[in-house]
DNA sequence: TAGATTGTTAATCGATTAACAATC
DNA sequence: TAGATTGTTAATCGATTAACAATC
């Protein structure tokens, strides 16, 4: 994953959505037009040359003496990301994190539509969540595949994480984002990122003093 | 936060939880009881020379020709993590998110106790997740005070994640783990850590291609 | 114009990897 | 013993930062 694709660093991709959320919330304040690297990068905690150097890797969105025009370059953002269209994506489970997801307001307008809704048990199929119906997990190939959908939201117990997954691939998904803290086996070509709060939480505890 | 603190790299103490994880897996398996670099590297995409480099920031827990006594490395690394105390944690929001929170049995034996859950909401107030009764957030302070927690989750829209998160530093807080997609201000001494599960997503959509 | 800020270069800093002596 | 694997050093690689000419 530190693997350079188009000669761009992994690292400068993870930070263009951080760049392009702030720049989002700008355009909503809305109490200005422009704005400069040194400004975005007062607000994030990142040096400006680092904002900057990063764009570049890109092209120029600029202009000396004035900055960045906040809605021009949130436009070029969602383009370098793939995000000027929306991308359909399925959640496979339908427990409480499925749940949250399913009712996440946070997808509209950020590139992504919650389109299925999958799990195995069969007191929640049929059940309704947020306008979706939940489909029994073994529809899911036939519909990804029907449907030409490439990225997946893991929610599914640890147990069943890989079997999920290697469906999920088969079918031809290629981004998974996984909430089950197992680390997945994908092939090439799969992106797969977690979302395991227990690992960013232990993080912190390192710093932390006991003050008991 | 690329801060070094006792001079170890962030970047390695956030590699920590992920070894951790593994090693608790493999111990999980029981099929043996020593691992090695190589093997934990191989499972995670690390190469062994990271990982025991590493792991030679905080002490010699490995014998030449043998490896690393799995059980006994967990034992290290929850030590140097702080994680061999349980961390009281409060979870403000009982929305959605809030809900699969509080329902969330990866908690257990990692570190972290659910200790109350707040919302401003007097529709949900009252009500019992999981145990918790939901508490009025005008509370917080005082229960924070109380029973010195240091850790926090933020499950709170954007709009007020900012104050929610002031209330929390006054009360003490010394971590927070932020679901509201927003960049927030802590004093020095504060962490902060962030899971927008749409900045994960976007930071993959670079990589697809659009199929349609 | 003068001031501000970009994009870029070169220097610095830090992280990863390769290699190997030590040793279980 | 021979084979395996650690911990560590030095080399490599990559990322960040400082500085500044260009220019709006």
């Amino acid at each position: 994953m530190p693997a350079v694709e188009n000669g761009i660093p992994d690292i400068v991709i993870g930070r263009l959505p951080i760049y392009l959320r702030a720049l989002t919330h700008m355009a909503q304040e809305g109490d200005k037009v422009t704005t400069s690297s040194h400004e975005l990068g007062q607000r994030l905690g990142i040096s400006s040359a680092q904002i900057r150097k990063d764009l570049s890797h890109f092209g120029e969105f600029g202009k000396q003496g004035t900055g960045y025009h906040i809605k021009y370059l949130i436009e070029q953002l969602r383009h370098i990301l793939n995000l000027d269209q929306e991308w359909s994506t399925v959640i496979v489970g339908a427990g409480y994190i499925g749940h949250a997801l399913a009712h996440y307001q946070g997808f509209q307008h950020r590139g992504f539509r919650i389109q299925r809704i999958f799990d195995n048990d069969p007191s929640v199929i049929g059940q309704d969540m947020n306008g979706l119906t939940v489909q029994h997990v073994d529809e899911l190939s036939e519909v990804m595949e029907n449907e030409g959908i490439q990225v997946a939201i893991l929610a599914v117990p640890a147990s069943a994480a890989q079997d999920i997954t290697d469906l999920l691939v088969d079918a031809g998904v290629k981004s998974i984002l996984s909430y089950a803290p197992i680390n997945l086996n994908v092939p090439q070509g799969v992106w797969v990122r977690y979302n395991d709060p227990v690992v960013q939480m232990q993080r912190m505890t390192f710093y932390l003093k006991s003050e008991e």
